[in-house]
DNA sequence: GCATGAGTGGACCATGAGGTCCAGCCGGGT
DNA sequence: ACCCGGCTGGACCTCATGGTCCACTCATGC
């Protein structure tokens, strides 16, 4: 096959991104805290090398991995509703996406554990739940300008949307029910059914 | 001084509070995940005698006493609104007084970081913020009834109101900005404004 | 074929952090 | 005065875990 640039072959690209999976899936289940070195070695079958040929930095450089990987499955779930909320339906659509994920990941969510993991130390983190937030609210934004005449008022809209959802995942995580879930999504997408503004 | 019941001595129970809010705000400070035995015995200026003799079940105990520490400011922070939401005047007045709360707090969420450290291991933890959750969405739900007139609404509203404000945290811990709990909270008690159903 | 470098295996190291233990202190109740 | 039991200090142990190193294989291009 042909030459990848850097040096990195494709059988080296599917290795890191099994491990990249596979850490991921550690990560939900047992929180990104617990998931060490080891755990990932075992379940991809590979050796410490490999994780350090991968991942220079180690741990961490692994760990940013995830979340990146991650955040990119928090948006693709959304999808396509997310990408198209211009019409009532569709936010409706979108609301049951949501929830059905959520309801279907459970109590683990992946981004609540990197967070608090990786939020305080490093910076890259910080800057991949940023960039998520903003592509996700970016996404939001379309589709409440969409629906309501005032520009100020759609971001709000947009904002309160997001919040909703985050809180409605926290809710789900701390108490496994997602009734909350469920109720701030409605409440937070309300407004727009009618075209009043929050 | 008196016989303290269980062979504790007034002077006891001071260290071990003491103990207990230093490891709070260590916990708020650096997360819990970073806020190591050695740590709290240097801020507490103790030994590690001490903390296992307070704490005989060492740092999954310390923190579990932290958590229900850090439970009730969660509580007191909301006080006195959160006791009586039957005006819209008071909610309003309960509205800031999160928001001035949190955003005094920044972005180190006591709660947080302790349930994704100990929500996974330890089942007292999960008790503690169930129990937070509890007794928070009553003392809402006592609120949203006295505004709303259908209970099943009243029961929705208070739940969208929680999840509110969890995502709007939520959102500053992940970006430092409180716009969202900001637009969060004044749309989740909007509904309350008119008495309007959700 | 052979040299080069990515890919892989696994032994090994360093250390931070939780937990144990015992010895000494202090206060107050009889 | 004395003694018991809570309180305190800190040395010490154990071990999990991140990280290092070197040897080996395998594919690929010359």
């Amino acid at each position: 096959m042909d030459r990848m640039n850097r040096g990195i072959t494709a059988k080296g690209l599917a290795t890191r991104q099994r491990i990249v999976v596979a850490a991921a899936l550690l990560a939900r289940e047992k929180g990104a805290a617990e998931t060490t070195l080891d755990d990932v070695r075992a379940a991809t079958s590979t050796s410490k090398s490999q994780l350090f040929h991968y991942f220079p930095d180690g741990r961490a450089d692994l760990l940013v991995a995830v979340a990146e990987h991650e955040a990119d499955q928090v948006i693709e779930a959304q999808q396509p509703y997310l990408g198209d909320l211009a019409t009532w339906e569709s936010w409706q659509g979108w609301s049951r996406a949501v929830l059905a994920h959520y309801a279907e990941l459970g109590e683990r969510c992946p981004l609540s554990s990197l967070t608090s993991e990786l939020g305080k130390s490093s910076p890259e983190a910080r800057a991949v739940v940023g960039a998520l937030f903003a592509t996700w609210e970016a996404a939001l934004l379309r589709g409440t300008m969409a629906m309501l005449p005032d520009r100020v008022a759609a971001v709000r809209q947009a904002r309160s949307i997001l919040a909703a959802v985050q809180g409605g995942v926290a809710m789900l995580q701390g108490t496994g029910r997602t009734e909350y879930l469920e109720a701030a999504l409605a409440a937070a997408i309300a407004p727009l059914k009618t075209g009043a503004a929050a």
